[in-house]
DNA sequence: GCCAACGTTGGC
DNA sequence: GCCAACGTTGGC
């Protein structure tokens, strides 16, 4: 069992949204990173446990809990032109980009807000603090995750 | 293979 | 809106 941290921007789509989906469930569609599709493709199982973190908005942090419901498969919508992540490069026969479905497991009681974490002596070597760090899909260890929740 | 130019991320 | 950090692109 692995742990993940998943960023989205609440205005293109927050928690509120995947509560809303049908089964709670969301494709996580639109990464073009290669590491973050790596990790996708290769490493998340289903069953895994990820954070949903708000990025880009007033308060940025930690906001619930997702489960990986599917494992990776290519993401449609590099195939489709009017779509705003489309790649031209991304072969059918040959996928570029994959994406995972998640699946909504519970809001945490509050944000857990950046500045908060960035204050956690054990959370001092978490990817997500360190410094440029731009991925939108992290690992997170168990002794982090279970830290994080310790906050609550 | 180098690297300048450019685009994106995301905190502030 | 600014800008630091980083990834990608493409000329050479």
């Amino acid at each position: 069992m692995n742990y993940w941290l998943m960023k989205s921007e609440p205005e293109t789509f927050g928690i509120d949204d995947l509560l809303t989906r049908p089964g709670k469930m969301e494709p996580w569609d639109g990464v073009r990173n290669y590491q973050a599709r790596n990790m996708m493709r290769d490493e998340m199982k289903k069953g895994d446990l990820a954070f949903f973190y708000h990025s880009n908005c007033e308060t940025p942090g930690i906001v619930g809990i997702m489960t990986i419901h599917r494992e990776g498969y290519p993401d449609p919508t590099a195939f489709d032109p009017d779509d705003s992540h489309y790649d031209p490069k991304s072969d059918p026969d040959n996928p570029r980009w994959f994406l995972v479905d998640v699946k909504f497991k519970r809001k945490l009681k509050r944000i857990i807000s950046l500045t908060e974490l960035r204050q956690e002596k054990p959370l001092q070597n978490m990817k997500l603090l360190q410094k440029g760090n731009r991925l939108s899909i992290i690992p997170v260890s168990k002794e982090e995750w279970d830290h994080i929740l310790s906050m609550e």
